[in-house]
DNA sequence: ATAGGGTTAG
């Protein structure tokens, strides 16, 4: 009960600490910085114009902020309207929150009104550029993105500012909302600006573009800042642009944005899901101080690089720095074990998450668990904890079974799974081939067939596979059964030498004979390459020997893939990176990092 | 002082 009241109280102890009566001028900021409630500002408020210091600047302006924290916007601008001299501070904070609350009107009205200057305000105040980004954000936090692009539209249109890198972020997530219909407005808008923001929106999730665009906005003169870094830095994690990730890196140097935990954070993200996870560890280190994302992008980082210890031990010292997890933390935590095989350490985790750190177990921590006990073959108890859980299994969980199923060729409980997984995502076309998988790994054709047939009958194709390569900083595509890469002759060289030297060595093609391969073998042999293997053929004919590849696929790697990239890393004598949905296969001297478990 | 932001399953 006590704890409850001193929670309670806190803030008005805190609040009544700072004040006096009459309400001194230096101390007031500091009391309304922490009033509890909007009728002790407006007490406090009374209070100053009864003790004359009403119109000081710094009270004023404090009263303004306070008020428009309630969302008190005419107090607000009750108040502005008694200072002696408006500041452009003033008048934006409040088109901002005119814009915040839907009044885009009103917005527009206050902007004309703070130029001309109104009646005894003196001379009229010119907006700057954080009072445009507030009216585009406003607009956008009120879920006007038309109004949005009207005001950075017309920003652009005044011609005195040029838009920054903060207007151009402000206006693509209200443009990523009006999806198609942005081209419209935006044709009919001018300025390079607004043209690149319909753009990014448009093409909401694809990364490469977004890449693209970052340098065209650099190129237009337009400086990244410490928001546009970690906007743009996913992106670059996303098809691993190494060279574009570590020159936000040396530009976030040079700035002095490494003090910023959000610029930060998504750089260690970025080195870690680029490969790096060395250089990631080195920032996260430097990093002056870590929230709890910071710690989890590092766990992640390891986890997905399967360094399950470390990445254990790094979750020790989250708890020893008094960081306290969250979910996330222990999606993270329970990733690694399972795939270093720590069984026993994940079903500890799993405990003490609810027993230790009281984070109630959401679906995906079911998943990571179904996953844990499914690949360390205990495949039944993975099955009693999914009827046992208090959720409904959903396309994750039984995804998660099915993932299991192949690792062991457990063909019945893969049938069961996936039987639900057809139901649940009957579109997906992945969990037919996964199925399909295990059923060639045990010659059983029929199954095979009739997998195919249903795939046939439904119109369903298996998603294009998809590959990235950085080479010389820049990011190559390459996709399965597609030749129109132009050094395609000589990747088809490459790899046809290499088929050569493999079947020599006694690297026998892989017994599974997987969905997509079947279907392909129609056609010309080469076209039926995956394009992970198009990638590192491409990487070694394109870089010096003994350079390191590293490749970014969009599917999950299949057995025959990781067999000839544990041969091609051992014969060419190179370190192959493959990064898949799943996690990171380090290939070396004829070895993958994952010990064949995945 | 007023704008802008990062992480999560198979």
């Amino acid at each position: 009960m006590s704890v409850c009241h001193h929670v309670l109280f806190q803030p008005l102890v805190h609040f009544l600490r700072h004040v006096s009566f009459p309400p001194d001028p230096h101390l007031l900021p500091t009391a309304l910085k922490s009033c509890p409630a909007l009728p002790l500002v407006r007490a406090l408020h009374a209070a100053t114009v009864a003790a004359g210091i009403a119109r000081d600047p710094f009270v004023s302006s404090s009263l303004l902020r306070t008020y428009l924290r309630f969302g008190a916007t005419p107090d607000a601008r009750a108040v502005l309207d008694g200072m002696p001299q408006k500041t452009v501070v003033g008048w934006s904070a409040l088109v901002a929150a005119h814009a915040a609350h839907g009044d885009t009107e009103g917005a527009w009205r206050l902007l004309k009104e703070m130029r001309r200057g109104t009646a005894g305000g003196g001379g009229g105040v010119e907006p700057n550029a954080i009072t445009w980004n507030g009216l585009v954000s406003g607009c956008n936090r009120s879920g006007r993105a038309r109004d949005a692009v009207v005001a950075l539209a017309r920003m652009h249109g005044e011609g005195v500012l040029r838009p920054d890198a903060t207007g151009v972020s402000c206006a693509l997530s209200a443009i990523g909302d009006l999806g198609t219909e942005a081209v419209a407005v935006g044709e009919q808008l001018h300025g390079y600006t607004v043209k690149s923001g319909c753009r990014l929106g448009f093409v909401n999730g694809k990364d490469l573009e977004a890449v693209e665009l970052f340098r065209e906005m650099q190129a237009q003169g337009i400086e990244p800042n410490s928001v546009t870094i970690p906007c743009v830095l996913p992106a670059f994690a996303n098809v691993a642009a190494l060279m574009h990730g570590r020159s936000a890196h040396c530009f976030a140097l040079r700035k002095g944005f490494l003090h910023d935990v959000y610029v930060c954070s998504a750089l260690v993200d970025m080195y870690a899901k680029c490969g790096r996870v060395r250089n990631a560890r080195r920032i996260f280190d430097a990093m002056p101080s870590r929230n709890v994302v910071s710690w989890n992008v590092m766990i992640g980082g390891y986890a997905m690089h399967g360094e399950a210890k470390t990445a254990v031990r790094l979750f020790d010292s989250m708890l020893m720095c008094k960081q306290k997890p969250d979910m996330v933390t222990f999606t993270c935590v329970l990733q690694a074990c399972s795939q270093a095989g720590l069984t026993e350490e994940g079903r500890r985790y799993f405990k003490e998450m609810q027993h230790e750190h009281g984070i109630y177990p959401r679906i995906k921590h079911y998943a990571c668990m179904v996953t844990l006990l499914g690949r360390a073959g205990k495949l039944d108890e993975a099955y009693d904890l999914i009827t046992d859980m208090p959720f409904e299994p959903d396309g994750c969980i039984w995804g998660s079974l099915l993932g299991s199923c192949r690792v062991h060729g457990n063909v019945d409980l893969a049938e069961v799974a996936a039987e639900k997984l057809f139901h649940l995502e009957p579109d997906n076309a992945g969990n037919y081939v996964l199925l399909s998988n295990i059923y060639a790994s045990k010659k059983m054709w029929g199954g095979v067939n009739r997998i195919r047939e249903m795939m046939k009958d439904m119109g369903l194709k298996k998603e294009m596979g998809c590959s990235w390569i950085e080479i010389k900083n820049k990011v190559h595509t390459l996709l399965a059964g597609d030749d129109s890469h132009p050094m395609m002759t000589a990747i088809t060289e490459k790899l046809k030498q290499l088929n050569i030297e493999m079947r020599r060595l006694g690297f026998a093609p892989s017994t599974y004979f997987v969905l997509h391969d079947v279907e392909e073998q129609e056609k010309d042999d080469i076209l039926a390459v995956h394009s992970e293997k198009l990638a590192v053929a491409l990487g070694l004919i394109s870089t010096s020997p003994g350079t390191p590849l590293r490749v970014i696929k969009n599917l999950r790697i299949c057995d025959d893939c990781h067999e000839a990239m544990k041969f091609i890393s051992c014969f060419e004598g190179r370190e192959i990176s493959v990064r898949d949905t799943n996690r990171f296969h380090h290939f070396r001297d004829g070895k993958c990092s994952c010990g064949d478990y995945w």
